[in-house]
DNA sequence: TAAAAAAGAGCCATAAAATGCACTTTGAAG
DNA sequence: CTTCAAAGTGCATTTTATGGCTCTTTTTTA
């Protein structure tokens, strides 16, 4: 997943759950203002803040070997 | 995946494929310093440097949903 | 076990992330 | 159209990641 993925992707669980940046913003624990920037394309958040979003919203990041043109 | 988890895949994918902590900075661009940081777990890197080292070792960061106690 | 390679760590300067506050824009409900 | 909530933006400050150098420790290998 390219940023844009990653960003949309916790876009759409954050609203399918129904909170609002503030509300994640206060029960992540990171800051409304990271996450605005975030949500906008705008940052390139570390590690740390990523898990504490995602986390939240019961998503879990993982690393997985990508698909190098598997052959036909 | 927590952080270690997620250090863990990597340093072992990079052991893998023989490419020392040095090759893997020049290869992906990222400071050798950040690598060695990140690597023995005293990082916390931000979402850039970690794409650019996974994509460097054909891994992809993805978000999935989180198997909360899935009842049996 | 000695030499060489790779990994880890300290110091430091610079760039950038995190965050608060106030203000603007957007969007949805009435 | 008006209102109100949610989302986006500008600005300033503090914290921290990045990354180069150098040195130490660990691991590999000859």
């Amino acid at each position: 997943m390219h940023f844009e993925e990653l960003i949309k992707a916790i876009k759409e669980r954050r609203e399918m759950l129904k909170v609002t940046q503030e509300g994640l913003a206060e029960l992540s624990g990171v800051g409304l203002r990271t996450i605005k920037q975030f949500e906008s394309g705008k940052g390139n958040p570390t590690l740390q803040t990523l898990q504490k979003i995602a986390d939240l919203l019961g998503l879990e990041l993982t690393l997985k070997l990508k698909n190098i043109a598997p052959d036909k």
